[in-house]
DNA sequence: TAAAAGGCTCAAAACGATTTGAATAATATA
DNA sequence: TATATTATTCAAATCGTTTTGAGCCTTTTA
C-alpha cells in the first residue's frame, strides 16, 4: 500500500537523494523539483519510515518517561494532563514517548536500565522525584540526558521544572497567619520525596516571619499507600491534642480523608476550621464549601519539559537549565478568622 | 563505550553472521564457539541496537496505547496497574511501549493516526471503549492489530479482554432484592462509553428476575468532566424523588459524591440507604463505613491484553480472541436490609 | 571566449543488525 | 580412495533512510 523512498523516486524518475532533500527543504533542489514531490509524496502518501531514519540519524527519537506502580499518588486529572502536554510537545517535533512503569520500586532501575543502556530513548523524563533518588543517580553516572519534574539532593549539574513549594507553603502559613490564626498544623506528604521537604521548609519559614513557634505536634504525615486512611488518621490525631490547631495546610489529594475525620468530629470547615490544600483539584472546587488551595501552574509544564530536554539532548549544559515556577492562592471558603 | 556487532566480530575474529546466530541460538552455531560469544558479549556488553533489528525485522517491536486528556476518569491505582501490568509483559517479550495521549477528544485520531500510519507501533491496545468508537472503526479499516479493553458495537471481528458488567450489576441488584429492596437506584456513566451500557442491561435483568418493574426515574448519569458534582447532584435528585430509592448502585469512582450528598441530608449508610459500588477503590475500603463493592479480576489484566495482541500480530484471527471476565462481590458494611 | 561560480541532481557509502546461499572443513558412506 | 553427508563458518544482500562528494549544466565574471 505504501511506497517508500525508492519507489517514489522510481516513479518520479528521480534519485532517492533529490526526494529526501526535496522534501528536508535542502535549498539545493530547485522548487520546481520541489513541488513535484511534495505533490508526489502526498499523492501516494509517502511518509518516510521512522525506522529507517532513526538508524540513520543515530538517534531513537523517542523520549522516555519511567514510572513505578507503586507511586499511586498522580491523583485525578494531573498526570494525565502532563502526560498529554509532553505528548503534544514531543510529536511536534516528530519524537515518540515511550512509557516504561515498573510494577514496583525495586524495579524501577531495571525499566530505567532498559531504556537507557538498551539505546531505546534519547532521553528521559522523571517526575516525582526523591531527595536521594537512586533513578538519578543512575542517569548521571551515566551521563544520560534527562530532565527532571521536581528536585533531588544530589549536587551534580542536571536540568530540572519545580514548583516553589517552600514560598507556596510559606504565604499560606502567612496568610493564615494574617486571619489570626496562631495554631497551623501541617498535614505533610513522606519527606523521602523533596517535594513534602520543601513544603514543611516554607510551612516553617510561615510560621517564623509571623512570629509564631515551630511545634512538632503540628506536623503530622500521610502514606501514599493509602491516603486517605492515613490522613483521616492523622487528622484525628491532630484534633485530639491539647491545644488542637485552628487551621490545617495539607495537600489536596488527602482532602478526602481530612474532611472525612473533620465531620465526625462536627466540625465546620471555614468556621470551626480553616484548610488550604496544595493543588486545585476537582474535589477543591465540588466541596461544600469549596476549598481555598494553591495553584501550581499547570497546564503547560509538559511543554516546558520537553523544551528543557531537547536542549539537554542537543548538548547544551544542564546548570543553566533550572526552572522553578511558582503557585498562587485561590481563596475560597474554607478559609475564615478565628 | 559500547561495541556493535561488527565490532564485536572483529574482536572474536568472527564474522558478524556467526556473532549474530551465535546469541540467536541458531544450532549450526558450535558450542565452543557460541559460548565465546557469549562470554565475549558479555565482557563488551554488547545489546543489539534495537532500532537497526527493527528496521531489518521489518517490525517496530513497540506497541502503542492510545489515551485522551479528556478520558479523565482513569482513578486512582487502576490506570497506572494496568499500565504497569502492560509495561511489564511487553518488556518480557523485548517489546517497547508507545504512549499517546491527546489533548482533548477531537485529536484522539491524529495521535492514533501518526502511530499507525506512520509504522511506529506494530499493535494498539485501547481502554475505555465507545459504542461507536472512531478509533477502532479507524483501527478496523486500516486492518491495524489491535486488542480491546472493554467492547464496541462495530460487528466487525475483533479482539477484546473486558469485565462482564452485566453480570455484575445483576448480581449487585438480586443481592439487594434479596436484602428486601425494592426501590433500587443506579447511578450509571454515560452511555456513550460501552460499560455503562451492560451495567444498565445488567441492572434491568437483575429488577426483572427480581419481579420489579423498572423506573426510569430511578436511574440517573453522571459526567467524567465533573465526577464528584455531577454524582452529588444526581443523589440529591434521587433523594427528592416522592419516593425515593432505599438502595444505590453506582460506580465507585463517584462515591464521595454521592456519600457527600447523603450526609447532606442526613442519611445513615448502610441503616438508611444501602450502597453497592463498582470498583474496590481505595475510598471503598477507607470509608466509614466501608463499601460494599463489586471488584473486578485486577491484576493481570494488562499481561492478558498483551497475549492477545501478539496472538493478532502474529495473525491469529481476532475472531477467536474474545475474553470477558467476572467480577465478585465483596460485602461490607454500606448494605443493609429495609 | 575561457574560466569561475552557481544551481541542480545523483551515485555510493553509511547506520547496525539479520538472512540467504555458498564455501570450507570434518566425518561418514560406498 | 572417491564420494556423499554433516557441521561450521562467512560474504554479500537487505531493510529504508540521510549524507557526502562529485558531476553536469547554465550563467557570470574577467
Amino acid at each position: 500500500m505504501n511506497v517508500n523512498l525508492r519507489q517514489l523516486a522510481k516513479l518520479l524518475e528521480l534519485s532517492p537523494t533529490t526526494i529526501s532533500r526535496a522534501l528536508a527543504g535542502y535549498s539545493d533542489v530547485s522548487s520546481k523539483t520541489r513541488r513535484r514531490v511534495q505533490d508526489a509524496a502526498k499523492k501516494h502518501n509517502y511518509h518516510p519510515n521512522p525506522v529507517a531514519q532513526r538508524l540513520q540519524k543515530g538517534k531513537t527519537e523517542t523520549i522516555g518517561i519511567a514510572l513505578s506502580a507503586s507511586q499511586n499518588y498522580f491523583k485525578d486529572t494531573f498526570f494525565l494532563d502532563l502526560l498529554a502536554g509532553i505528548s503534544v510537545s514531543l510529536s511536534k517535533v516528530g519524537y515518540d514517548l515511550a512509557i516504561s512503569v515498573a510494577p514496583d520500586a525495586e524495579h524501577e532501575i531495571d525499566s530505567l536500565h532498559r531504556m537507557v543502556q538498551g539505546k531505546r530513548v534519547d532521553g528521559m523524563i522523571l517526575p516525582l522525584t526523591k531527595a536521594i533518588d537512586k533513578r538519578i543517580s543512575y542517569l548521571l553516572d551515566q551521563n544520560f540526558p534527562f530532565v527532571l519534574y521536581g528536585r533531588t539532593e544530589d549536587p551534580r549539574p542536571h536540568a530540572f521544572l519545580d514548583i516553589d513549594g517552600e514560598l507556596a507553603f510559606r504565604e499560606a502559613c502567612k496568610s493564615l497567619i494574617e486571619l489570626g490564626h496562631t495554631r497551623i498544623a501541617l498535614i505533610n506528604g513522606e519527606p523521602e520525596y523533596m517535594f513534602p521537604i520543601f513544603c514543611l521548609e516554607g510551612y516553617r519559614n510561615g510560621l517564623k516571619s509571623g512570629g509564631l513557634p515551630f511545634d512538632p505536634e503540628l506536623v503530622k504525615e500521610w502514606r501514599h499507600q493509602d491516603i486517605q486512611l492515613s490522613s483521616f488518621q492523622q487528622t484525628l490525631a491532630l484534633m485530639k491534642l491539647p491545644q488542637p490547631p485552628t487551621a490545617i495546610l495539607f495537600h489536596t489529594e488527602t482532602a478526602a480523608g481530612i474532611l472525612q475525620a473533620l465531620k465526625k468530629i462536627n466540625l465546620k470547615v471555614g468556621e470551626d476550621i480553616s484548610l488550604v490544600g496544595y493543588d486545585d483539584l476537582e474535589i477543591a472546587k465540588t466541596n461544600i464549601p469549596p476549598l481555598t488551595v494553591i495553584r501550581p501552574p499547570g497546564s503547560n509544564a509538559g511543554e516546558q519539559l520537553v523544551g528543557m530536554l531537547m536542549e539537554v539532548i542537543n548538548g547544551r549544559s544542564p546548570d543553566e537549565l533550572h526552572k522553578i515556577w511558582q503557585a498562587e492562592m485561590v481563596l475560597r471558603q474554607s478559609t475564615g478568622t478565628v
